[in-house]
DNA sequence: AATTATCATATTGTATACAAAAAAATTGAC
DNA sequence: GTCAATTTTTTTGTATACAATATGATAATT
């Protein structure tokens, strides 16, 4: 009971759209949002305002809004951003990050290692989001770290696609490791550059990437929560 | 006559607060800007929340939303990313940028001289953004494209604090050429290093940048109405 | 005099009512 | 049967009404 519905309903739309809860282009219906919410109309319009301006939803004047899931084109060059940004927050972290944030990394490095083992894929995927999360914090930029984790959310489900080739895994802690010692030995040029190569897609995650998007959104809800 | 009211009145108050029609920490009364809008309150409210999406505003339950200017840090953080955006984009459009693009980048050069030269401030920061613009456009990724956008507009009114010393404009001027010259050439990394160098805030900058920041919004905006 | 309690007022958040526009359905002509 | 025009229905957008909470003032108590 914050008051707040609109907000709660915004962040539970958000979730629920880049889940895949949605067909891309499928319309919003206030209506029946409002009463799957038990609320009236009012709050669900501002929650589709925040969502129509962080690109989730596409509002139309006097038609409604529309879920927006974007397109490869759209998705590669989302990656190609997005490995920009963890390389230039690699880049600054190199100089500045202290000795517990490199615990912290080197302990979700060996989570995710004990994750993959385990076939445990929830799990994986949070302790590798956290090594992300902790190089934007050690970045020393808090609003470089706002951008990159908004990205990174946004990206989420679609990377998760992508890593459930396990071939890539070992290589991907491989480069996980390189990474930290990077940062360990305050060599900037070799953290951004290991950063941006393991977060841009390029050869099999490329094909990978496409693959996945021919499945529908409900498709690849239905594998994530089978778990790989 | 749009029928959505609430989007003009959203880029409506963007604009005030980008040129500082507020001070830092002030409410933005529903009930005023309804009657300055001649509407009810509903559209303003769905204004805020974009608003406060973006950033520009900060939205406190039961309290009401509050304008939030960046503060030193923050800016300083902002440049920094921008100038790591621009960089990107620089490298990206030196492999990319057509012929056409090439010539409309010395035009809005010639065009920022000019007005230099004829002491027209308000020419000059529009040909200046269109210079940076054209870059983003021939990165070739579109999404880098909206996102550099969307910081150089926030970014906007402090840049024009910024480049008020006269004194800098000559260099300014010998960095585009500098710019227009790599990509030409194809020359991505020097492109990418003029152009951080470019955007980056150092040196002298960052004084003036401080020294801007002690003048209240409303300063700002009068220094920036007399043109300089 | 200072502090707390209580009450009045103002403001936010949500629900509902209404107007305008678009989508859908029905009717009519060919 | 198909297409166009008109009517009906939905749906969006805005206004207003109401409820809940916070703010400010006043009164009571120590």
């Amino acid at each position: 009971m914050n008051g707040r519905r609109a907000d709660l309903i915004a962040t539970e739309l958000e979730g629920m759209i880049l889940q895949g809860d949605f067909t891309n282009g499928e319309r919003l219906d206030e209506i029946k949002l409002a009463e799957k919410f038990e609320v009236s109309r009012t709050p669900v319009r501002e929650a589709f305002q925040k969502l129509s301006l962080s690109g989730l939803v596409e509002q139309i004047p006097r038609r409604g809004v529309f879920v927006r899931q974007p397109g490869p084109i759209e998705l590669i060059e989302m990656f190609e951003v997005m490995a920009e940004m963890e390389a230039f927050a690699g880049r600054l972290a190199a100089t500045r990050i202290s000795d517990i944030a490199l615990q912290d990394l080197r302990r979700a490095n060996a989570a995710c290692e004990a994750a993959t083992k385990a076939g445990d894929a929830a799990t994986y995927y949070l302790e590798n989001e956290l090594f992300h999360q902790i190089i934007y914090t050690q970045s020393g930029n808090a609003f470089l770290e706002g951008e990159a984790l908004r990205l990174q959310r946004r990206l989420e489900p679609f990377r998760r696609s992508q890593l459930r080739l396990r071939g890539r895994m070992p290589q991907s802690m491989a480069e996980h490791k390189l990474i930290v010692n990077a940062l360990a030995d305050g060599d900037a040029e070799t953290a951004a550059h290991v950063l941006r190569n393991h977060v841009a897609i390029q050869g099999e995650k490329f094909q990978h990437l496409m693959a996945s998007l021919r499945q529908t959104p409900q498709d690849q809800r239905r594998l994530s929560a089978a778990g790989g």
